[in-house]
Parts: C-alpha cells; sequence; structure tokens
DNA sequence: TATTGTTATACTCTATAACTATA
DNA sequence: TATAGTTATAGAGTATAACAATA
C-alpha cells in the first residue's frame, strides 16, 4: 500500500541542486577514472600516441620477445586489432617485428632504441599525470589512498599493467 | 654517448614478473574505474537498462520538467542521441514527454510512476555494486576512500550526476 | 588438425550537419 | 535570426570470421 507521495522530487533531503552530500565510492571511482582516463590520453596525444600504443610499448619492455597474440591476450586486445598498434609502431620505428626462430609463424617484438626513448618520455607524461590527478592531496593522503586503491585491484583481479580502459578515445 | 645496454630489459628492479609494487595512484583510478563502469553495466542490463539510461532517471527525478537540451548538456550527451534515449524510455512507459506552456518547442520530461519505481530498484543495484566494490574494505576505510575521491571531483570540476562515463559499453 | 599473423567484413556507438516548427 | 527536437549521414573503434603459412 504505497502512501501516494508520487507528485514532488522528494527523493532523500535534497539539499541543494549543486552538490550532493556525500556519493558512493563506486560512483566516485568511476567518475574519477574516467576523467583521468581521459586526461592521460590528452598528455600522450602530445606524443603522437594513444593509450593503447602506451600500453603496448609498455608490454614489450616487460615481455621482450613477446609475440603478437599472447601481448593481444595480455592486454585484452583482440588479435586483428594489434596488427595495425604495431603497424603504426613499427612505421615510426619504435618496434622491431623479429623473426622468432622457435616458430617461423609468430614474430618476436622488440622495443628499438627509439622506442626505449619513447617510453622513458611516456613515463615523464605518467608521472606528471599523477602529479595532476593528486594534486590536491597531501604526501600522506596520496600514500593512503594509494594503498586503499591497491588493495581493491587486487580484490578484484586487476594486474599490473593491464588493460585499464584500452577502449574508446 | 649513452653506454649500449640496449638488449635486456633493465627497467627499475623487475621484481617479478606478476605483480610491480606500487603503481602510481592514478593509473590505478583509472583501472579500477574502468572495471567498476563495467560492472555497474552488467548489473543493470538485468533491468534491461544501460548506465545512459539509469543517468538520464536520475536527472530527471532531480530536475522535473527538463528539456531534452538542457539534460543532454547536463550529461555531456548530444541532443541528437537523446532523442532514441528518451524514445526507449517513454516506449517502456518510464518517462513522459510533457508539452511545455511556456515553450512549445520544448518538451517538459516527467518520471512516470513506473520509471520512479525503476529509478528504486537503480538505487538497489547501486548499493549492492557499491558493496561489491568496496567489499574489501572495513567501513572506516571506505569512509576514508570516500572523502579523498570526494576531494578529488571537486577538486576536478566533476559535478553530482554528470558524465561518470556514458561512453561505450 | 591447430595456431600465428593477416585481411575482410560487419556492427556498435556517437557526433555533426541538415531540416521543421516554433520563438 | 535563433533555438528545440528530429532525422540523415558519416566517422571512429572494435570484434568476428575467413585465409595463408607454418606447426
Amino acid at each position: 500500500m504505497r502512501t501516494d507521495k508520487t507528485t514532488g522530487p522528494p527523493r532523500g533531503k535534497r539539499p541543494t541542486e549543486e552538490k550532493d552530500g556525500a556519493q558512493p565510492a563506486s560512483f566516485l571511482l568511476t567518475q574519477i577514472g574516467s576523467h583521468a582516463a581521459a586526461r592521460f590520453a590528452e598528455r600522450i596525444a602530445a606524443l603522437d600516441l594513444t593509450p593503447p600504443h602506451a600500453g603496448v610499448l609498455r608490454q614489450i619492455a616487460r615481455f621482450p620477445a613477446i609475440s603478437q597474440r599472447a601481448l593481444g591476450a595480455r592486454l585484452g586486445i583482440s588479435a586483428s586489432r594489434l596488427v595495425g598498434l604495431i603497424d603504426e609502431l613499427e612505421g615510426r620505428g619504435l618496434v622491431e617485428r623479429r623473426d622468432d626462430p622457435a616458430d617461423r609463424r609468430s614474430y618476436a617484438l622488440q622495443l628499438s632504441d627509439a622506442g626505449r626513448r619513447m617510453l622513458k618520455q611516456i613515463g615523464t607524461v605518467a608521472r606528471e599525470h599523477d602529479q595532476a590527478v593528486c594534486e590536491p592531496l597531501t604526501a600522506a593522503e596520496r600514500e593512503t589512498l594509494g594503498r586503499l586503491l591497491q588493495r581493491l585491484a587486487e580484490h578484484h583481479g586487476l594486474m599490473a599493467g593491464i588493460h585499464p580502459g584500452y577502449r574508446s578515445m
């Protein structure tokens, strides 16, 4: 028997129109995470790269001689899509497709010297980005935030460099 | 004259292959935020809704009689895209396009009773989602995380219900 | 017969521009 | 002339399926 107060907007307290008090943490995570991803994409666009490009370079550095297939699986990117990404990076001399002596179907992906330099620049950009994102927090607060987020990431099975949202953008 | 140690993978310490110690908070935010968004999308799919649908319902509840144009601006969604979203919600009897007496070009969007009930269900799902996301944290830790995230959101100008990533998915 | 890289194809999502009816 | 909603169109991004070479 719902009492029929259907007309107005009496949801909770509605303190003001601009800010609700205390949103759920999960909502804030989605919102800030999306914002952070967009800002990072803007920054590395200055290097003529997209987030997927950066992810590819990082993973090749981490696992030299990895095959395209394995790399795709690791990043959550389809093999067919990876072809284009590697094409672009190879075309710019950042990545090399060497022959895999053990299996002539596969490539053994390697970073070139230029690729390693680019990765260093990405690191610099990433640190600047991190500074900007965490700007309003003290060092101690950043430490606290980092620990809590790390716990969440581990709980949800999110591993190291994998798939931070290599979609769209 | 760079000493030529170009072959190996001597980046930093490389403690193990599976987990790096301490990733930047910004990266964790992107990763967890993306994960949380995907999980929320899964949950409301059980209500036959997408995140943009939920955002539309929430904003109409918050600003009854809002026009489509204003709603789109508020959500960061183009006016043309909003047409389809509202069509779907209206087709399911959740939203009503009433005439705006002040301006015959505009609609005055309203939630129906069914729309309000649906919004309640979304609220329930959202709470379950929040629980799941924050599961490994104690109540005190959730409180701490929430405060830190709120500070970040305010610093970056992210307002209440706006654009938590109503893209793709 | 299975797998690697590749290509072809199709599908989803979304925005921009053009259109109408009001203002 | 400008604005609300709508429709048409086009572009970006991505995955799935088919294909050739190799295992």
